[in-house]
DNA sequence: AGCGAATCGGACCATTTTAGTCTTAAAATG
DNA sequence: CATTTTAAGACTAAAATGGTCCGATTCGCT
């Protein structure tokens, strides 16, 4: 009862993406540094949001990803179904549409509520939200090597912290 | 993103246990029949459950298991997460409490929310709801097997159907 | 046309988890 | 003390997870 690591990095990668101006073609090597995630693990991600439709390929040099629609029309549950599959706690619905107790099934009923509460937080977030709030997972591994950030933080991060990271010069991993 | 096998067969089995008599002590293979749950790994999960305090055991000749409580006082979380572990969607929130994104992290606020939607399904729904609305896998299996249920049914099955399943003569599989 | 840049698609692989089984030990009953 | 039942843990096969790697393809540029 996890979300996977594809799942995960998918998410990110396309919050990376959701920062630039629509339409810009990004390549995967980009994305994956400024999430500090693994190069060939996200081309393989990414192949699956094409083919959901989510994100736009274009092959050859000057190549690379785009949105292929305005981060606030995608939802996280489209990107995490698109990455990880339909979202199904329990299994008789998966496999066969009758579950196997023929309606007796308690089990049925609890685990396909759960389900619906979990697709409906996810259906109403939206890319263009989750990359409102979120600090790039690489600029924060770098932040944290140069000190600017304590392992260990003892209150929130200020405005001060946030711009310093942003503004200071990157070092490319 | 899925219930393992082993929560299911725990809910299952605990299920069974709260059709009897509070208070009386029932073996593993009793229970196994009844939700068609293999052996030897129903008596591996009730072993969690005891740990849980779930459950009380006790071995020998005349042993087995009965519910530590009243159905009503038991939550499918409980056993879910006795059985599982804590139901922990996000990964960061489990090994260590800051997450790596040092609260910059999008996902793990979508991800804990998502979480506590699940816990809400499961705390409020409590061990003696599910056994009141769970016809026994087993004789479920039984019933088909000798025809009182069509594999593919076409309609709900009527208090008739229901009743002839617990009525007729009982074939220990 | 040809070269290099870059993705696509799929084969491949190591590790972990899942879903069980089996065996030995320990406890309770008669 | 023999039988019955759980406890605990070793063991195993199969699937999922988390990747890597490489050849094919396609695009842009000269």
């Amino acid at each position: 009862m996890q979300i996977t690591k594809a799942g995960e990095y998918g998410v990110l990668g396309l919050i990376a993406l959701a920062r630039r101006p629509v339409g810009e073609v990004v390549m995967v090597d980009v994305l994956c540094e400024e999430e500090a995630i693994p190069r060939s693990f996200l081309g393989k991600i990414f192949q699956n949001l094409t083919k959901a439709g989510v994100v736009k390929s274009s092959r050859g040099s000057g190549g690379g990803f785009c949105l292929s629609r305005s981060a606030a029309e995608i939802t996280a549950l489209e990107i995490i179904e698109a990455v990880e599959g339909p979202i199904a706690l329990q299994r008789c619905l998966e496999t066969e549409p009758d579950c196997e107790h023929i309606g007796g099934c308690a089990l049925c009923g609890l685990l396909t509520e759960a389900q619906d509460r979990i697709k409906e937080v996810f259906a109403k977030t939206s890319l263009a939200d989750l990359a409102q709030r979120h600090l790039p997972n690489g600029l924060v591994q770098q932040a944290r090597d140069r000190s600017l950030i304590p392992l260990k933080r003892d209150g929130q991060i200020g405005e001060k912290t946030t711009e310093a990271i942003f503004d200071g010069p990157l070092k490319q991993v």
